[in-house]
DNA sequence: AACTTGTTTTACTAGTTGTAGAATAAGCTC
DNA sequence: GAGCTTATTCTACAACTAGTAAAACAAGTT
């Protein structure tokens, strides 16, 4: 039986890489379907394709532990991710620093003062 | 005739987004034609195509100046559209000065002078 | 009125993602 | 070790996105 809830593209990949995220070591399908089904049932098949699927993508790593079950964690954190992303969209700028103007302009202050400590170090 | 180059999903897109960045300020569709066929040949109808979609996504205005003809332009420049990115990212961080800290290592001397700079002022 | 040319509609293909049943494999029980 | 249980992989399909462009349409031009 299926719940069909409409999910936008992309949307369920991100909800089961954000559950490895949130874990701290690596988590077996139950347990990732477990945390994602927080959010609408979704079968356990579903949750294994998606992990196929995000391993694929070099996203996700699984280790086989005890025998037959499997473990899954994400290879990068979450903010391992935002960074590295962030820097591949800077690698395709040619104007930089123009970019860094803008984004300086959005940031709250506190993000800038963390910023600029930690670009101090 | 077609010469059906495969092309990565959002290639086109891409590259046609980055034809309206590159010129100063709006183009008709023979002039984004024109500089995207620099890449292999491209039909207008193709490039109306993909202009009409990025239009939907808000990332592309057209202005009809002279009549029948019209003419498009980027909504945002390519480096408000990264900084955007960047900081739309950043606000999905739970721990943003981690990430900060991950895409600091990731930069170039001259990067880090640059943007210290304008965090400086 | 016919011709030219710029734009919109329609269409088709391939690929991605959401979703999960069916099939298979690997342990476990008696 | 034959069968039961359970974890994983295969197969499938619908919806959507993106590449690609022919066909249809509209608005000037001659």
């Amino acid at each position: 039986m299926n719940s069909k809830q409409k999910r936008q593209p992309g949307e369920l990949e991100s909800l089961v890489l954000g559950c490895l995220w949130d874990a701290e070591g690596a988590l077996s399908s139950q347990e990732v379907q477990a945390q994602c089904s927080k959010q609408g049932e979704l079968a356990l098949t579903t949750v294994l394709t998606v992990l196929s699927r995000l391993e694929d993508k070099g996203l996700v790593t699984r280790e086989s532990e005890s025998g037959r079950t499997l473990s899954f964690r994400a290879v990068e954190s979450r903010e391992e991710h935002t960074a590295r992303v962030m820097l591949s969209m800077l690698d395709e700028e040619t104007n930089p620093t123009l970019a860094f103007s803008h984004f300086a302009k959005g940031l709250t202050k506190a993000q800038k003062t963390a910023l600029k400590k930690i670009l101090g170090e």
